[in-house]
DNA sequence: ACAATGACATAAG
DNA sequence: GCTTATGCCATTG
């Protein structure tokens, strides 16, 4: 395991039940912004026994786009409508209403617990340089 | 070291 | 809005 994927776990697992984020604000969180794809690589690899939250976790589409043999879109929908997640017709997520919006203390305090210490509180910036319309 | 590989993101058409 | 083309980047073989 590498470090990236390490503090992409940090992350993973702070994001709270009923709340979902994005690939690419797992990235900048975890101190690379232009790596989302990379973030889901990682998440294909989580071992079960870190018992991390991965399917809050969804495309900045506002859609489900795992596609694993162990978590498939299916699973992962029934998990997220489990937490009070609601999806729209189209299979899209309410951005505006489930969006994982951290502190700042908090975000500091994923990044710290995982010495990414390249990535400054700054990197909260990218949670709010996205939006997605229903 | 190199090439291939995606649970991505965005800009175009 | 949906589809296609491009860029991106950390892993893995």
């Amino acid at each position: 395991m590498t470090p990236f994927t390490r503090s992409v776990y940090a992350v993973v697992g702070a994001i709270p039940s009923g709340s979902v984020t994005t690939y690419g604000t797992v990235a900048a969180l975890a101190g690379r912004p232009r790596a989302p794809r990379a973030v889901g690589g990682a998440l294909s690899a989580i071992p079960d026994e870190l018992d991390l939250p991965w399917w809050r976790v969804i495309s900045s589409s506002g859609r489900i786009s795992t596609s694993s043999i162990h978590h498939t879109a299916q699973i992962q929908r029934a998990l997220l409508e489990d937490e009070g997640v609601r999806f729209t017709g189209g299979g899209r997520i309410d951005w505006e209403r489930f969006e994982w919006s951290p502190s700042e203390a908090e975000v500091e305090k994923i990044l710290g617990a995982e010495h990414v210490g390249s990535a400054p509180p700054s990197a909260a910036e990218g949670l709010r340089s996205r939006a997605i319309h229903a």
